[in-house]
DNA sequence: AGCGTCACCAAACAATCGTTCGGTTGCCGC
DNA sequence: GCGGCAACCGAACGATTGTTTGGTGACGCT
């Protein structure tokens, strides 16, 4: 969580003074990233959104790529905190599917800031930044693995592609969802429920 | 489908001779720009793929975008096209949504060359461009609706969501999908028999 | 033979990109 | 009150970006 990877020499969090401008470089890059892209995205983006020069930047971050694999990093923890919270409590197998996925979409389409880092590809092709970014992310598809996997199903049903199946219905979300039509909760509600009726 | 926009004066088909080198820019540019995004692919990269210099694809576009638009509408034309013929003949709505899902997935994960025009936020942020890719796509985007309108489901299934659902789950396989697993029919037939078994 | 125009080359343009580096401020401990 | 360091400024670097402009060879038509 707090651990700061390998390479960089990270302040870490030291004297309590001056609220760390770190995190709001990394709150403002994700908003940016995440609705422009990465390639989308220059520093001096980033360095305007919070009021630095972009050569500022890089005292905190060594690269572009690495202010994007500590957004990434960032990102992941939110939806892995969501996730504990949302499942605190419930046993019953479809519960916690719904709790979980209730979870997902409100973290991925939440209101602003929404720091949408779903696309693997987001970052250039630098396959170091790749590698990581996907080692991330599998932990936490692990998790959705073992959700699905303590699911009373169907025989026949395949449970690697059930779980692709969701997960891509719900990644896809940030396309077409639009504020005050449905909510979040209505959209996990309706997919889980599709799903369920038909492979248990 | 041959029609070439209102802008660019454009060359269309003229003496037999010399190949169309307009299409293979479009084929060049559609598989860089499908595995390294729009603004990760420079006019001097597909200049390359295709042996020219990079002023020289302003001959046949008069700019990125509008190459990209050209490109855009070249895949959803193929996108149409193989749903035609996989509709045809069949009658019965639930095979007919499968044949779709068939098709709509074969393109997609085909082979090579796949111009995965997906994201619809693959071009810059311009909103004219965005307009007409939106206007592209919502023309395919009703025919899937018309099949599923098509379904004999239960009544409290939302339609609108049973869409999403699908269509998100399958706009997502580009990103999990690796060649020599599974098969796209596979997986098209075990989506729809998913949603099938559940809201008929 | 000569004119036109199709398709392209060759070379440059300004703008923007990620990044570097020396200097400067403000605060803390001693 | 003075050294030290964290955090940032100010200004530039070379590379790459999309694009323009003038020229040029091949070919069709008359």
């Amino acid at each position: 969580m707090t651990k700061a990877g390998q390479g960089a020499a990270v302040p870490a969090e030291r004297g309590g003074r001056a609220p760390n401008r770190r995190e709001d470089v990394i709150r403002a890059a994700a908003e940016l990233i995440g609705e422009r892209g990465f390639d989308g995205t220059s520093m001096r983006d980033i360095a305007r959104a919070v009021g630095m020069l972009p050569g500022s930047l890089y005292y905190h971050f060594a690269s572009k790529e690495e202010l994007f694999l500590a957004l990434h990093e960032h990102a992941v923890a939110r939806y892995h905190a969501a996730l504990d919270a949302a499942l605190e409590g419930l046993r019953d197998p479809w519960d916690r599917l719904e709790a979980a996925v209730r979870a997902h979409l409100r973290e991925l389409l939440g209101s602003r800031n929404l720091l949408a880092i779903v696309r693997p590809d987001a970052a250039g092709g630098d396959p170091a930044v790749a590698a990581r970014v996907r080692a991330e992310r599998d932990a936490y598809d692990q998790r959705i693995r073992d959700l699905v996997a303590a699911l009373p199903l169907a025989p026949g049903v395949d449970r690697g592609l059930f779980r692709l199946m969701l997960l891509g219905a719900l990644n896809w979300t940030p396309v077409w969802f639009r504020e005050g039509r449905r909510t979040p909760d209505e959209i996990a509600a309706a997919f889980v429920a599709m799903l369920r009726a038909g492979a248990e």
